[in-house]
DNA sequence: CCTAGCCATGCTGAT
DNA sequence: CATGGCTAGG
């Protein structure tokens, strides 16, 4: 069930992790011999600590897999005694991929493949005992951790104005990432002596509620592994023979520390990552780890990997220029041999409107062309950006695909729903009882809780816990509601015990009333979240069928587990529709052709509105840098001079990085309207060719003709130089598609034709995969996208 | 004592 | 532009 080694070597895959074999690449399943030299001698080393500089597109995940295949395939390492770990659950999807593909399906399903969090949630479970957990704890995601900060200011009664809950739990956290408990903080001036506090009992309130965040992840395994006592220490010390972690500079300092301790006895260390590309600092993240790992480990071998084989010339050296001026950089060279290619373009646009018009209009020739719509990305600074870029992608029907944002998880009735279940797990976790408890309204009011709250604290017990002996001290209708509340999770606790996860959500809906409320609503928006409900316990049907697959039983434990450790980019599908995200979240993907838009003063780099918070264009540059380096073969950059962003117009100025882009590897361009209103004026200050500061000479160059798009002038569709456009401009790609599924139409199911699914109900085909059982792409209302097989639906 | 509806206010990035 | 705090009504 080996899957063909060209599948993992094509290029054009969409958004494939790093891997520099396109263009050039070596034939699929290629021995070391057929890698380049330094990557043969990355992916060809066994014993001892080895650091490998990885510049962005050059290879550097075909070098993690090609030696991890190389210790289990040539020198016999038994698959479980090799821990890699990844930055997202996608990237570790991605290579256990290859891996199937080099070592078989078998010996793959063995290997410690995933990320520190989620490797460290495994090791918890097992562990849990040395770590003072039962082993039915549970995550608290951003909101969760919020809310127990908010219990413990008005516990210490503390000002939340003055201390704001997110700084707190932000000062926690950077403790937490730098390897400190709250026994080991010390406080410098009276604002830390509150954070002290803070941290004490946010940490009693975690432990009472048998629930960890995600610091604690990495913290507590970190603390075991350290440990030179306890069993558990020295079990983990010996479980792992080779140890090996992509994106290193991206590593916090209880991270490296967890790294050291595992490869203790053997260093066994091999590290992978790019100075450069460092851009979650804000998140804890050290590059400094990396000068650390030369200091631990003296002996390692050091190989650079220069070579980029993923981007033209042009859009290497745009990024060059951008990198250059980034002080602390470890000394090393990017080049190519693929040839210059298309210059960048830098787009000036009068608003955001105008702005993703361009962008729309440009995505539609590209793939009128024929460039696959998931082989091309916009991306953001920040996720307010998406609305527009939104709004006009579904006005010409292009079909695109937001990572991350307002997500799904984060609408109040699939918390609601979630936080039942998570009571039901962990009946310890206050959190989530105090989200449930009056959900639906059962007459368990604020004063009642509040007194539930008191005698819980009396009793040092949970709220749960305490559930019983405070109503019986309660008042009659008061003693009455918390009496029926707990009825009704005892119930369903014991449902949960041999009901299948999906089936208990079911139950929670239907028992707790929460299904009869929203029914009785005749709202559109109650209607939506019976919908999203549904779509929930969907999902958690999905996940036990995938468990099933994979020969395991789907608990309601690994589901909590897996939602609150889902990345957004996790989500991002291979369906072809154009991917929206955030330069954050395009880390380690790469398209054909990739928009940066917002490139402007204040926006990229980020200035936040509020001066108290520090900046760091230091960190901007290496992420804009990131941002250029995804492209393959064509890459837009746009700035607009005005802006509504954040509820408040913004006059941008073109961005100082576009400054650094080699004049020789850029051309202007203005939209229509940036040229009306002058915009292109703006490039004079930039210290760019005259030449390109003319609006005319930029937007009648003949590929820029798109300029004057639908917004500013609806254009009759005119005779276009056909060699690379084979169709009429105003002809739509979705048309295109619709041909091409009619052509390979083997059920009745070709796009835009109405289907009906017994679940979903009444659908519009966007694709169809053909196949022995097609499998059919449907848009349901309400319910968005989904992939059905073809003998689920019915034509009507 | 509970509920519902109104108005105000923050917002980078994410496991 | 959504969550949340507050106030008036039941």
């Amino acid at each position: 069930m080996n899957v063909p080694p060209s599948r993992w070597t094509e290029g054009d895959a969409v958004a494939s992790p790093d891997d520099g074999s396109e263009g050039t690449a070596a034939p699929a399943g290629a021995p070391l011999a057929e890698l380049n030299e330094p990557q043969a001698q990355a992916a060809g080393h066994v014993d001892g600590p080895l650091l490998v500089f990885a510049g962005a597109g050059s290879g550097k995940t075909r070098v993690i897999t090609f030696r991890v295949a190389n210790l289990v395939a040539c020198h016999r390492v038994p698959p479980y005694r090799i821990l890699g770990v990844t930055f997202t659950n996608r990237a570790a999807g991605e290579m256990k991929h290859r891996l199937e593909g080099l070592i078989g399906a078998d010996l793959t399903r063995d290997l410690w493949i995933g990320t520190f969090h989620a490797v460290c949630a495994r090791i918890l479970r097992q562990h849990h005992e040395s770590a003072g957990l039962t082993r039915s704890f549970i995550i608290y995601d951003d909101a969760d951790q919020r809310a127990v900060m908010t219990r413990v200011l008005r516990e210490l009664e503390l000002d939340d104005k003055r201390y704001p809950p997110r700084q707190i739990l932000a000062r926690i956290h950077k403790e937490k990432q730098e390897g400190r408990t709250a026994a080991e903080y010390e406080p410098d001036g009276w604002v830390d002596d509150a954070v002290a506090k803070c941290f004490v009992a946010y940490e009693r309130h975690l432990t009472s509620a048998n629930a960890v965040d995600f610091e604690d992840l990495i913290l507590k395994v970190m603390r075991l592994a350290e440990d030179a006592e306890s069993v558990a220490g020295a079990d983990l010390r010996r479980r792992f023979r080779y140890v090996l972690v992509d994106e290193f500079q991206d590593v916090n300092v209880s991270q490296y520390r967890l790294l050291r301790a595992l490869v203790a006895d053997h260093g066994n260390l091999c590290v992978v990552g790019d100075d450069d590309q460092s851009i979650y600092r804000w998140r804890g993240a050290d590059v400094r780890n990396i000068r650390g790992f030369r200091r631990d480990f003296p002996d390692a071998k050091v190989v650079k990997l220069e070579q980029n084989y993923r981007s033209t010339g042009h859009v290497v050296r745009s990024a060059l220029g951008v990198i250059r001026p980034a002080r602390d950089r470890e000394p090393k060279e990017l080049w190519t041999a693929r040839k210059d290619g298309e210059p960048v373009q830098v787009v000036a646009a009068a608003n955001e409107h105008d702005e993703a018009a361009w962008v729309v209009e440009r995505i539609r020739e590209s793939v009128a062309r024929g460039v696959s719509p998931r082989d091309i990305a916009v991306f953001y600074r920040v996720h307010a950006q998406s609305r527009v870029l939104e709004e006009v992608m579904r006005a010409e029907n292009v079909p695109y695909q937001i990572i991350g944002g307002t997500k799904f998880f984060d609408r109040a009735e699939v918390k609601d729903l979630l936080s039942y279940l998570r009571v039901l797990e962990n009946p310890r976790s206050d959190v989530d009882l105090l989200r449930i408890i009056n959900v639906p309204a059962r007459k368990i009011g604020d004063t009642t809780v509040e007194r539930l709250v008191h005698t819980a604290d009396a009793l040092g017990a949970s709220l749960f816990d305490a559930l019983v002996p405070h109503a019986q001290g309660a008042s009659g209708p008061a003693k009455k509601s918390l009496l029926a509340f707990n009825d009704l999770l005892q119930a369903l606790m014991r449902e949960a015990r041999t009901a299948p996860p999906s089936v208990l959500a079911q139950e929670v809906l239907e028992r707790s009333g929460y299904q009869r409320v929203l029914q009785a609503d005749e709202s559109v928006e109650a209607e939506a979240r019976l919908q999203n409900l549904q779509e929930l316990v969907g999902s958690i049907a999905d996940y036990e069928e995938e468990a099933a697959a994979g020969g395991q039983v789907g608990t309601l434990a690994g589901y909590l587990e897996r939602v609150t450790l889902a990345a957004d980019v996790d989500s991002l599908e291979e369906t072809p529709r154009v991917a929206l995200m955030t330069v954050h979240a395009a880390k380690g993907l790469e398209f054909h052709s990739v928009f940066i838009t917002g490139m402007e003063e204040d926006l990229f780099p980020f200035r936040s509105a509020d001066a108290k918070r520090n900046e760091d264009t230091e960190e901007e540059r290496r992420l804009a840098y990131v941002a250029l380096t995804r492209a393959r073969e064509h890459l837009y950059i746009t700035h607009a001079s005005r802006r509504m962003i954040f509820g408040q117009t913004r006059y941008g100025v073109p961005s100082r990085f576009l400054a650094d882009v080699p004049p020789s590897s850029v051309r202007q361009v203005a939209t229509a309207s940036a040229s009306l209103e002058g915009g292109a004026r703006r490039f004079a200050g930039l210290g760019q060719p005259s030449s390109l500061t003319n609006p005319r000479a930029a937007w009648v160059h003949p590929q820029d003709r798109g300029d004057d798009h639908a917004q500013v002038e609806p254009r009759p569709a005119p005779a276009r130089p056909s060699a690379e456009a084979p169709r009429a401009p105003g002809e739509r790609y979705v048309e295109r598609e619709a041909e091409a599924a009619d052509a390979r139409d083997e059920g009745g199911f070709g796009a835009g034709g109405r289907v009906w699914h017994d679940k979903f109900q009444a659908g519009v085909v966007v694709s169809v995969d053909a196949g022995a059982d097609p499998i059919v792409t449907v848009r349901f209302p309400g319910y968005g996208d989904k992939r059905i097989k073809a003998s689920f639906l019915r034509t009507r």
